[in-house]
DNA sequence: CAGTGGTCTAGACCACGTC
DNA sequence: ACGTGGTCTAGACCACTGG
């Protein structure tokens, strides 16, 4: 390695466990460290890093409700992967109105590649006109269309994504993304509209023209909250519902 | 005391810093330290319950994620209260489309005592039939009608409140919850479904009976998740939109 | 059984706020 | 100057997992 990794030359007023941290990321993000990975345990790299087993903990610690790593007890601290069943829909948000969250049947509608206008670019940092890939989902709940994701992702990010791959996994696409193209999701945000279904929506969701829905535009960020993802969700809410994530004072 | 605060006696199993948190929660609850107050500093808190102050620190730590402790360096730690300015819009989730959160006006349009139906009274734990207080307040934003919010509480957690402490009042509704009545919210869940606008929702948004709104179902809860409020939001999202809160993998 | 993360201790020293 | 929370150490022992 170019610049050692012992702790000599930080930063003075920055915490000993924040270099840590950080470290620790760059090594998962230069990808030495793979999802899935058992990365080395606490004691030596506490060595490693020169620091005691208290902070190093406190800086994987950080890492861990960061959604980046994942401690088992009695085996050891993983790189988080999207493979898990817990998290397979943890961004899916569309709940029947009891709670219970169905696992959704996928069908492609469309499948592009389509220049940015300034508002994708803009809510995906990039220049205006970018190169995207954009995708067009239908979402079946219960056997019934409830769901319609329009989906653009920087073309630069996802060489090689054809209508074929889109189509044929067997996985969720954040599994994809984190599979065949190295890119996880770690966080999203969200923001809800109310609008009147137009003529292709209505159709497509079986609903008359004209019909409330919801419009949720979502951002999926990676490491640094770079914009991986842009995402426009048209839900119809008859029978099923958008669930906020639970919001604590804050 | 009655039973000692020492950790003798402790459940085997339990890791002793939930079991401080448990006891520093206990003194939360039965009042003995109010919003707002500091309480005793991390020495004298390790000592009372025979702690390290590693041990003790792993407890306040939990309960300020939580949002009922706050830490401030050199001056102590405080129990949270609603009145801080950073606390006072937290749950209000309805920005402007360029991400701009401005604060509402707040107009009292109705306010009764109901007895609550049978959802009403699941959704708050209650007995079928229980009394409610309903408050309805109208939301401007930029000067012109944004959102009608129907509020639904439990008359026996709100005993003495009146239609003009409902409208006189100079702070937020949690506040007065909190001030008036001892009555924390801590979280909320919030659920989201897109409707039409009815004949009295559309004349009093100003918008055409039929359009579209959001409607958020809003629970509000205290210590051990008990519910203390049911509240129904109708938002003309024309110029504004329902931001969610940012979700990690989880 | 060996190795992992989880808990806990008993200090030390630093950074910050208040007086 | 003093008291507060914030960081950090160098261990010990426990609980869990896997071979």
């Amino acid at each position: 390695m170019a610049v050692s990794e012992l702790s000599i030359g930080v930063a003075p007023g920055v915490p000993l466990y924040q270099d840590v941290k950080r470290k620790i990321l760059d090594v998962v993000r230069r990808g030495d460290w793979k999802p899935g990975d058992t990365i080395p345990s606490e004691k030596r790299l506490a060595e490693r890093f020169g620091v005691s087993i208290g902070t190093l903990r406190k800086a994987v610690d950080a890492l861990v409700t960061e959604n980046l790593l994942v401690r088992r007890q009695g085996r050891g601290t993983f790189v988080t992967t999207h493979d898990e069943s817990r998290y397979v829909y943890s961004f899916f948000h569309v709940l029947r109105h009891d709670g219970f969250k169905e696992p959704p049947e996928v069908q492609l509608v469309a499948f592009d590649r389509v220049k940015a206008d300034s508002y994708a670019a803009s809510m995906l940092g990039l220049d205006a006109s970018a190169p995207l890939f954009r995708v067009v989902n239908l979402l079946k709940l219960g056997g019934k269309p409830v769901v319609i994701d329009e989906i653009c992702v920087p073309a630069g990010l996802f060489r090689g994504l054809t209508e074929k791959r889109a189509r044929d996994r067997k996985v969720t696409l954040y599994q994809l993304y984190q599979a065949d193209f190295g890119v996880t999701v770690l966080r999203t945000d969200e923001r809800v509209r109310a609008v009147k279904a137009d003529a292709t929506t209505a159709s497509l969701l079986a609903v008359p023209r004209g019909d409330p829905l919801l419009k949720v535009i979502r951002r999926a960020l990676s490491f640094n909250d770079k914009p991986i993802e842009l995402r426009f969700s048209y839900i119809s809410t008859e029978r099923y519902e958008y669930n906020s994530e639970p919001v604590a004072l804050s």
